[in-house]
DNA sequence: TATGAATGAGCGTTCATTCAT
DNA sequence: GATGAATGAACGCTCATTCAT
């Protein structure tokens, strides 16, 4: 998988992600190549890319594992202070469009590898099962709140996924203000999922 | 910008989309190179598609360009019907959900054009105001039906922007049922952008 | 597998297995890259060398076919002029070290490929069934001769072995007079083949 | 040439060794790197071959040397037992086909290495000379058999190749038993050395 | 209108080797 | 003795594009 772990190999490794992320976020999965990532990094050959990494497939995923290891830690947090649902849906679209605010570029970085990155077999290089998948995440603590009656009922998936795709979407729209956006998001997802006056 | 137009031109370029359309969508924008889009054309050599399109740029654009016009004619036709903003939102759910379900090669093909075709200097190929921004025609209509009265306050971007992204998200969620996933939508977002109860 | 078969395209398609044939003879399988043997064609890039085959594996069935089917042409006619065994043995023997004498770069660059060049899984390229084996063939005109009682009893294989053993080694004996190679061999194996004196 | 000589450095070439002859022979001269060297040796970087070899071509030497001085060695004792130049030619084939049939990875290797293993100036690495050339050993002895007048007269230097190809090519026929190989060759090199019956 | 032929640039990857401890 | 780190060159191959009919 990779070469001795050492502490010069591991700056090595973060050097390399680091670029590469920068990379991915300017110029699109699709232009970054390992020779601009080379020189972004300011290493003197690919070479050094192969190195440090079994193929690209390696790169990219540690790419993907390094930030979404840190969203998730961050997010975490933020997640396991709320109790209720509710609660829990506010502080997950929070931490999140913070996250995003915070780090913009691997973000991006993140997007254009989930959306683009293939295996040569054509499918996609990111699968929902090894990032523990969010959209299931979402969906169960959904289920919880209906179950609990806090939140009216609805498709728990559809939901799910539109949550997930309102805040990637967040991630493209840097004109935006991003407090401003969450707190958007907020009231349009609260409204969205509890119960119906009667 | 192109050669001339007429009948067999015509049906060459149609065919030539059509075959782009398939190889962006199966295999990916990256992937789609012009020898594989020949060879799903079944024409002998890359040649032909140069000659019908100045480069790469002009074939995606007539990609995105047909399918955006149908789209816009067939959602045009149900939005027109609709007199109330509150039922010209249900009618875009509604209409384009069942475009994405009735042409789903045709927008995964758009989705991954707009996602990573770039140009040189890595700027969006299609760039909103290229395409009559659908986000800008959705705030829109969400500041008439706040001015009307029948929507709240909230801010019309975020809201047209989150929109566009569950609907796109859609696209990509094959396993789901258009029909049941576009009722779920419009269930949503009714309830968010409503006046709320007093 | 190939470009339209053209007149133009089958002269470089020649002109190419020619250049290869000169450089795998000269550097042997191993180091007769793309970029030497368009080197040696006098042709601006590898890229034509792409054009004109799939991959390096056609260009290789491509020389190996070349010269065997020429080989084949050469020794068939010698071959069916003669009616015994013995006969035969030595028209093959005979005609076959002739034909070497007068293709050897041809001969050293298909024995080099029959050595060295492997698919990615580590096997020969060149497989025996589909060169109509050598080994084969002289073991069947062995058992002919065996059952016409001109030859004595010995395994077949083994002696089919021995002889294209003999015939190819001839071939990088350059520095040997390849007339009188072919003269001892033929006395070398009449005598080793011929029934014992009682 | 080489780094000190101690016990663990002899131990370390000699791992080495054999696994470079382990590798050479299962993937070829072409495919045998540095790298999979290393990796078969369970050594985790290359540097450790460098370090212990100048440079590819003398492990390839260090190879080829250990396999052929052991070779010699066995069948020395064979040869000096015999007396006669008939007893010697039955004596060298029957013990050179024993050691094949007993080490036949390392042969592989070693015919893999005299084949395919070039120096950078496209010469063979292995050249008769450094080898105590196998062809002119036999040739002394086929003049020795003729000028005892236990042999017809025949070139001795085409016998002499005739033999080598012959034991050479038992090497890669791994389906058929070595004993019976051998004792075919035998009767065959017997037959085709012996002077003709009057 | 259509095409075969050709091209230089770039791709990810592997190579044997050297540097610096 | 041993090792991790780094390197430039070369590999086969694919790219969109242009030339010349």
């Amino acid at each position: 998988m990779r070469v001795n772990d050492t502490v010069t190999t591991g700056a090595r490794r973060a050097q390399i992600v680091l670029a590469a992320i920068d990379t991915i976020a300017e110029l699109g999965y699709g232009n970054a190549s390992f020779a601009r990532i080379a020189k972004r990094a300011g290493i003197s050959s690919t070479r050094l890319i192969s190195y440090h990494f079994d193929d690209k497939a390696e790169l990219v995923r540690a790419v993907a594992g390094a930030v979404l290891a840190e969203a998730a830690d961050y997010m975490g947090k933020r997640l396991r202070a709320a109790t209720t649902p509710t609660e829990q849906l506010t502080a997950y679209l929070e931490s999140n469009l913070e996250f995003i605010a915070e780090h913009p570029t691997a973000i991006r970085a993140v997007v254009e590898i989930a959306t683009n990155a293939r295996t040569d077999d054509g499918r996609p290089l990111l699968r929902a099962e090894d990032v523990d998948d969010p959209v299931s995440r979402l969906a169960t603590l959904f289920r919880q709140g209906q179950e609990s009656g806090e939140f009216r009922t609805f498709d728990p998936i559809v939901m799910a996924v539109t949550v997930r795709a309102a805040i990637d979407a967040a991630a493209s729209r840097t004109d935006l203000d991003p407090h401003a956006y969450g707190q958007e998001l907020v009231g349009l997802f609260l409204r969205a999922t509890r119960k119906d006056p009667s």
